[in-house]
DNA sequence: GGTCACGCCGTGAGCGCTAACATTTCCTCG
DNA sequence: CGAGGAAATGTTAGCGCTCACGGCGTGACC
């Protein structure tokens, strides 16, 4: 929308008076159509400059052309994990001439499925959710079902929909094992859990080593998002001398359960082990460094993206380009003392 | 774009028909417009849900409708202030119906006037600029100076056009003159200062008050942006004994500094104190707890879409809704030991 | 009973662009 | 040198919607 006035922006039209050539040798142009002449074509740009016209992308849109432009759903585009996440989509977007539109979704709010599709900026348009909520992953769901070809998510929880063509996500779960089988090797007899609301995979491979290692997992301790939310969350499990390691849902719960540590005078690592996910940037420099899992959020957003056009324009699948989530060792885990 | 199959979208034509009004008592409908009877209104609700009609976005703006949405431009959404602030329009834009386009871009690259009106959907489309470094607050200008009416920038550090009505911005330069005069008032000497790249107003705020104290202000040390940067950055000024303040460009490179500090075998803030700035959740959390300054990005990012809406449809301009920039003395700052 | 007003609804045009087809131009070759 | 054909350009229609009108019916009032 134009603010107050300004003259009517120039269109093709315009530009192919000034030319003189017709609309549609203009709009051949733009779209870098092989059938036209080098001195045409040149003429037509000059006067593009001149104008300063741009194409009008409603316009394109309507009337048929490829549209290319993506719709990213989500919660909480400030969750370090999201917006990497969207970062990847964004990045990989760009560079295939593709605009992207964000809608962020309220995490406690249940949508229908209209109020979803009217995020859409029409029917049948390409969308991409990054799901780590229930909310996000009804919504991807519906609109899966609602639209199979067009869309695509990133990071689902779920695990029946693990190998789906049309969900990209990052194997949490089986390095949520390895981390906490790292910890029994290390001598612990047994691992807590502390869980960000709604992710099934990070909890699934942690009870699926502690039931290999024939050990009886206890319940999990549910948290917010928030350090602060983790912090008051785990406070009873600090505070508890038989608690020797503690797996955290994210980087930001073992900030919560390092400081709830450091509150109660208990010595990391010496008397209890912490592990985070994601591996935040501070996560190196943290004082102690952070044991913790990197996870390409990154590269998965841009392989949605891939997969996602691939899916639209009929391509090849792309071949997954992500690092895989890998431990990552650091200060915060160790033996336990005795 | 629709992908691969799928049968015509349904459009106002569909729902008419099936309702047997004129498409225009539909487009009535959909936009809430008074002059229709009541039974018809239900009729053509009706026949929306059962087709599952949803308006297409792009022939609403080609046809000169509201069009309702914003472009956001700017370079990293993954920096905390970057993503708050976005945050703060996104709610903001969301409640008013607008819908919110993200455009990225390179902070290492010149962007020519033409690249960047190219990211609008549009010839005079809205937008918001958040602008922390040079490329953003070049984009800001060059995009003020095309459409003057419809953009609004945020957190523009450029001193001169602090005033502008266009531009929504925090008073860091203040706080920053705030943060120094608490450490001189504590009994530091000299305060140093770590910056992050481009930002004018916290480096004059401090330079400022250590002139008002008659100090000469030594080089500001700078740094990049990560808080690898801050930690190799800060590894000369940490190890200098004659150093017990520093004030960092944000709370990365404190936490950078802490980092590097901790090495060095420095005690904070026994023999160094550290402030930070904007408030990251986990500073609070952090051991120690991070002296920083709370500065209201997702207050200004709300705000600067008001503004601009104010703009666009000529409404008051709101008055401004955010908290003040604000310090936060926590546990990295005290006096110097002796 | 005619006029006017008003509430409700329909018709036509056109936003800026692209797809499909029609037409012209110009070169090639027998 | 004229036919044939490809290359280059023009013409027309229409995407889905909104805007500006115009028309029709009902009721009020003189």
């Amino acid at each position: 929308m134009s603010a107050a006035a300004g003259p009517r922006p120039v269109s093709i039209f315009d530009v192919a008076k000034r030319a003189g050539v017709s609309h549609q040798t203009v709009s051949r142009v733009i779209n870098d159509a092989p059938q036209v002449a080098a001195a045409t074509r040149a003429k037509v740009k000059d006067a593009i400059a001149e104008l300063g016209y741009r194409p009008n992308r409603s316009a394109r849109a309507l009337a048929g052309g490829a549209l290319k432009s993506v719709t990213v759903l989500t919660t909480d585009t400030s969750l370090y994990g999201t917006a990497e996440t969207l970062r990847g989509i964004e990045d990989a977007a760009r560079a295939a001439g593709f605009s992207v539109l964000v809608s962020v979704m309220d995490p406690d709010q249940a949508y229908s499925e209209a109020d979803l599709l009217g995020r859409l900026p029409h029917d049948g348009a390409a969308a991409i959710v990054i799901a780590h909520d229930e909310t996000t992953v009804r919504a991807m769901r519906a609109l899966h079902e609602r639209q199979p070809g067009a869309t695509v998510a990133t990071c689902g929880e779920h695990q029946e929909d693990r190998d789906a063509d049309w969900l990209i996500s990052l194997d949490d779960r089986t390095v949520a094992a390895r981390a906490t089988r790292y910890l029994l090797d290390m001598g612990h007899r047994q691992v807590h859990y502390l869980a960000i609301p709604g992710t099934a995979g990070r909890r699934t491979g942690w009870s699926d080593a502690l039931a290999a290692a024939g050990i009886t997992a206890p319940a999990a301790v549910e948290s917010g998002w928030s350090v602060a939310a983790a912090a008051e969350a785990a406070t009873a499990l600090v505070a508890d001398p038989a608690v020797t390691a503690i797996l955290c849902g994210n980087d930001d719960l073992a900030f919560g359960v390092l400081h709830a540590a450091h509150r109660a005078g208990r010595a990391v690592p010496g008397d209890l082990s912490v592990i985070g996910f994601d591996d935040y940037p501070l996560a190196a420099y943290h004082v102690p460094p952070l044991t913790t899992v990197d996870l390409d959020f990154r590269g998965v957003g841009r392989g949605a993206f891939e997969r996602l056009r691939a899916m639209l324009e009929g391509g090849p699948d792309p071949r997954p380009s992500w690092r895989s989530p890998e431990l990552i060792v650091r200060e915060t885990s160790g033996p336990p003392r005795q």
